[in-house]
DNA sequence: CTCCCGATAT
DNA sequence: ATATCAGGAG
């Protein structure tokens, strides 16, 4: 099967499988989406879900943020592991949207790549799915595990994965897409032990096909 | 390539 | 007790 088609039926089966695919971290603005993907780094989303009610309570737009004690804020997300980077990467993230975007959250890649704690991944999480500007496909732990076990990528770095991706995935699903990959890869994909047994898109997936 | 780090599953 | 989970910066 050419990978393209190979691409579209995964598409389509991960699509009757998950209807009501989205993003997992709740957020209610740009802003608590970018603070909630900085923290999702190395992190479960349902762990960041629990920090951020009483987060966005406390801090209820980019000035609180960037006024925040440095030492109170890293309290403030300890669960969520890397603390002390991540309280950084927000209160000075912060700072520049205060100082040079009057406290928004850019609707461009250039301009949130430039903000610390950001890169492709964060970005493209808060673009697409704060603004529904859909310029790449973020490429998480789960869109990179996956895309190597069906045989879709043959790259391991993340920039190179969503580049390979961006090539066979069509454009009108580049917004779908990872978030199909993720809600497969929590619930049947899994890093440790994936059960293929139960997975529907056995034999179109390398990694099954090679073992068995 | 190393550092940052807690929570949960085993 | 210990392995495993999960992005970005320097």
């Amino acid at each position: 099967m050419e990978l393209n088609e190979k691409v579209l039926e995964i598409i389509k089966r991960l699509k009757e499988l998950y209807p009501d695919a989205k993003i997992a971290l709740n957020f209610e603005n740009p802003l608590q989406l970018l603070v909630a993907t900085i923290l999702s780094a190395q992190c479960t989303d349902e762990r960041v879900n629990k920090v951020t009610p009483d987060l966005f309570k406390k801090y209820p737009n980019a000035k609180a943020f960037a006024e925040a004690s440095l030492e109170e804020l890293a309290e403030d997300i300890k669960s969520t592991g890397f603390y002390q980077q991540k309280a950084r990467y927000i209160k000075e993230a912060c700072k520049i949207l205060v100082e040079k975007y009057g406290g928004e959250v850019p609707k461009n890649m250039e301009e949130l790549l430039e903000l610390p704690g950001v890169a492709r991944k964060t970005a493209n999480i808060v673009l697409a799915n704060a603004y529904g500007i859909v310029e790449g496909i973020a490429v998480d732990t789960h869109v990179s595990r996956l895309s190597q076990r069906l045989g879709l990528v043959k790259s391991k770095d993340p920039q190179k994965i969503e580049r390979e991706l961006l090539e066979i995935v069509p454009k009108e699903e580049w917004f779908i897409f990872p978030l199909l990959l993720q809600a497969h890869g929590r619930k049947i994909c899994l890093a440790k032990k994936p059960k293929c047994q139960e997975c529907l898109l056995k034999e179109l997936c390398d990694a099954y096909l090679s073992q068995n």
